[in-house]
DNA sequence: ACAAACCGGTTTGTAATACAAACCATATGT
DNA sequence: ACATATGGTTTGTATTACAAACCGGTTTGT
């Protein structure tokens, strides 16, 4: 019975990894804005899935602007289909074949 | 965008309601050997449970011993039934049909 | 030139909570 | 009578999600 990965379960956590599945690169502001959280938050949550090495942080310039980008990880890709495997497997666990 | 159950999301007690979803009633020891968690933290959860009518305790005697069983109430199963569909929102929201 | 407001975040304080340990009441050996 | 087991509940603690306050730098008045 594979654990469940808290760090990802946490639902804020579950959506940054989610969107950056799909997208490959997103800024502060754009998470920001797509999720609806407090800066504070945001980077708290980040801060986590960085330590985990699920997500790397690229800092850069937008002009003279400060600009950082997060990206998953490999690691972070995997973490999050074993996730969802292990969700799976509670979803399904009191079930019975039909035999 | 349905928000998150937090309380069906907390892994233990997700675990405690997909069982009762199978079994109809089951009863304190039960779940201990199948969850395997300490009494106490057992206790606290389906007081979660409880405060939001997710389950129902019934409270009897098994000859002398007092004995403990759970149920699911129909709000509980209504609950568990969002919820997984919560999930599932976030699990494809990246994803694009082919179109 | 200087201040005020804004941008892009990070650090700090607080309230909620998951968990185990301690406890309680009753029952069963011996 | 006393120890041990059963069936739980209450209490204490360490973690943590979140917003508020803060900070370094930039742009915008005036």
């Amino acid at each position: 019975m594979s654990e469940i990965d808290r760090v990802i379960h946490e639902p804020v956590r579950l959506r940054i990894m989610s969107i950056l599945q799909g997208v490959d690169r997103a800024d502060f502001k754009f998470m920001l804005s797509t999720l609806g959280l407090s800066k504070g938050n945001l980077s708290s949550h980040i801060d986590k899935l960085e330590q985990a090495k699920y997500v790397k942080v690229h800092k850069g310039f937008n002009g003279k602007m400060t600009l950082t980008e997060y990206s998953l990880t490999k690691r972070g890709r995997q973490a999050l289909s074993e996730y969802w495997a292990a969700l799976d497997q509670i979803r399904n666990s009191p079930q019975d074949d039909g035999s």
